[in-house]
DNA sequence: AAAATTTTATACCACCCGGTATACAACTGA
DNA sequence: TCAGTTGTATACCGGGTGGTATAAAATTTT
């Protein structure tokens, strides 16, 4: 490899940046700051990630590798819906060692116009992920038997996606965990009217 | 009254600040912006409202007393509970002559810091307000036996409040409206399992 | 008519933003 | 050794932000 090998640390930089956006939300955060923060330079960060779109794009790849995935792990375990709908509610509820609640739902809820392109694509890749998710966990339960054959699956799974996002959303703003977990019972009483969390 | 006679209209101001706060979002307008549109000076908008808090403030105050009562007074009306809820989630879908969605809603989904002090205050102020006027008609439905009396009032109160705003924060980012009305539909079962909308 | 009072408008302040031009440092290959 | 190549850091760009100093304009009171 010829020319001066690069200092920049890439994986770290995102870690740093995931960390801020998640903490301080998107407004809260300039590529200014995620520079000083990750201590590089503004140049450096133009070249690796090509702006303030591709950063956030990178991040938001990072989120959905890391968190997203550990998330979604609980939805494909073989155990009863109720077990799983249990564990998944608390580790959305108490993400540990990082802001409770969720960066995508933030930045799902950020007017698109405020979003660069990439990003904006990158949010709704995410988005049809967990619907995705939520959509073959659900089935799996109706077939057990667990979920009425009546309910429809498609309406069931943007639901799911609402009462959790909502749910996220309200931990990050320090609601009250126990208050949440009897709306989140109440508004999926549909589903099973006899969830414990 | 001695002075030089003020020509900035107060109401008209309010109201081009209220549009354009809806219209845009709160991260959209700025202070400079809402002097372009409403063709007033800055120091002129400083003199009346004290500052962007206040200019908040003031708008969230004409908001609750003009959308927000209108909405309310749906919930007065001795009619049946889905009939009710009926009209009041088309008035919420379809806020004719504005973005369809409700402004507080918008308002209450920002992080707290980024809002000044009295702005804040008064967002709470409204917030409680909604949840008081659903906690008043859920208590007349239950009383009428409309819905099953096993139900907790304040988490139901909390569960219709938290419906709503993920509603109309949908419909206001261009959801499909027969879709939301699914999901709302199926949130709000454990209510009355039959809601037509 | 002149002083006092109040509102208005221009023009500015420091600050931060996203983004970049430029010059230099550090490496490889000839 | 020295050209070629690549990455880094400083220092800047135009523009927008919330907020204000200042002086002129328009009125009432004396």
């Amino acid at each position: 490899m010829v020319g001066r090998p690069k200092t920049l640390n890439r994986e770290h930089a995102l870690a740093i940046a995931l960390e801020g956006y998640w903490r301080e939300g998107v407004y809260g955060m300039s590529v200014n700051e995620v520079c000083r923060r990750a201590k590089i330079s503004k140049p450096g960060l133009y070249r690796e990630f090509g702006g303030e779109d591709g950063l956030l794009t990178a991040v938001l790849q990072l989120y959905r590798e890391t968190v997203m995935e550990t998330l979604a792990e609980h939805l494909r375990q073989d155990s009863s819906f109720k077990k799983v709908f249990h564990w998944y509610v608390n580790a959305l509820l108490h993400q540990n060692g990082h802001p409770p609640g969720c960066l995508l739902c933030e930045m799902r809820l950020i007017q698109s116009e405020d979003l660069g392109q990439t990003t904006r694509e990158k949010v709704q890749e995410c988005a049809d992920d967990i619907y995705g998710f939520y959509r073959d966990w659900l089935e799996g339960a109706q077939k057990k038997g667990e979920i009425s054959a009546e309910v429809d699956l498609d309406t069931a799974a943007r639901l799911l996606d609402s009462q959790m996002m909502t749910a996220s959303l309200k931990a990050y703003r320090g609601g009250n965990v126990e208050k949440i977990k009897e709306e989140l019972q109440m508004a999926l009483w549909r589903l099973t009217p006899d969830l414990e969390l």
